[in-house]
DNA sequence: CACCTATGTTTCCACTGTCAACTTCTGCAT
DNA sequence: ATGCAGAAGTTGACAGTGGAAACATAGGTG
């Protein structure tokens, strides 16, 4: 005995429910595949009525894609600032972040890099906010003199390459004690920051 | 006119074509969404055909990514066979096969690593025999004393992790020069490097 | 030769993405 | 207030999909 249908005719902000319904139903096992017609469902409209918002289920992917970019723009920023002083340790801030955006997020994180996205995609503003922020750092650590002078565009894809490397092998499960050791991750971290920094050693301990 | 249906009742090597098939088609812009239908067409069989192959469509993906698993293998032993001698130019090598392992086969390379795969597929020794060949060769590096001495899992872990981000995201077209600069891989392999290398300098030249 | 089993074929089903035609609201100009 | 254009939702269709079931054929073994 639910309510006698008193639902009204037009839902008022199907859109919002149409992608927050998508999004969390990434993370269930179909992932990326989840049904149209399901999103309605649990939206309670009709299997037609997301076409009135978005013109093919790619376009509802693709908005998903650009709103996980904003917010992992949002997140590394936050990595950064939460991080002691120092240009190094923001750095580091921001690695473990973006580590954990993706940790959070695997079905999101995967779709944003994933195929099938439209190439033009990723280089969208929006979607290279993200990208600005790890150059931003890099900049301003080579100012205060702890990152190497080199091509700052090069490092940071240096630093992106290695984060999304690190992130997908751990979504995938390849990180694991029995195959890579344990702290594998750090491992990374510190490798890359060794090809970085001016003086490592100051940043990485424990050589062991 | 062609020949009018002397193809016999049994194909006699079904299984083998529709692999293949399905591995072409792959890289069509359906990628890994292509149909089992359209597999059993190209193939000249009917479309319930290979379900006496394969139990289901997941299925025969993942037979498709031990395959793909195996020729990274190959390629990656003959890049560093194919190298000067000594264990870091093995290793250059190596990560350029990589990379043009995944230049070569972008959908292949995407299905090895992609969601949907079964967690246990990476762990199984026909998936990680590719990873043994970089670890074995750190361990040549360190014994020749050209490689720190770490935890050689840890630095496979930075070297796969690298070499991954960097094969995706040049497949993304994230590492278009007007974004990242020119010559982004090849920085992104200095920085590796320099993180592994006992003597960068001796094998990283033109710092600037 | 007879028959068992692996391989193919046909037929069927529930379900999907998408389209077209129809209905019901909402907002705005009058 | 009124009336109407267009946005937002609904219903019902369609071709095409993955998969199951039942049937057909052929090759190999007794």
């Amino acid at each position: 005995m639910t309510s006698p249908d008193d639902r009204p005719y037009h839902h008022g902000d199907l859109r919002r429910v149409i992608i927050d319904t998508a999004i969390a139903m990434l993370d269930e096992p179909a992932g990326p595949q989840f049904t149209l017609r399901e999103v309605a469902r649990r939206a309670g409209v009709s299997h037609a009525a997301p076409y009135k918002h978005f013109p093919d289920k790619a376009a509802l992917l693709t908005e998903i894609a650009l709103i996980g970019f904003e917010r992992l723009r949002e997140a590394l920023a936050a990595g950064s600032a939460g991080a002691p002083p120092g240009a190094v340790p923001a750095l580091v801030g921001m690695a473990r972040a973006y580590l954990e955006f993706g940790a959070s997020n695997p079905a999101l994180y995967r779709l944003m890099f994933g195929a099938g996205m439209d190439r033009s995609l990723h280089l969208s503003g929006r979607a290279m906010g993200a990208f600005d922020e790890v150059i931003g750092l890099l900049e301003r650590g080579q100012a205060e003199g702890v990152i190497r002078p080199r091509p700052v565009r090069g490092q940071a894809a240096a630093c992106w390459a290695q984060m999304h490397g690190l992130t997908l092998l751990a979504l995938d499960g390849l990180l694991l004690p029995e195959k890579v050791g344990d702290g594998a991750v750090d491992a990374a971290l510190s490798v890359l920051l060794e090809g970085l920094a001016v003086d490592p050693a100051r940043w990485v301990q424990g050589h062991g």
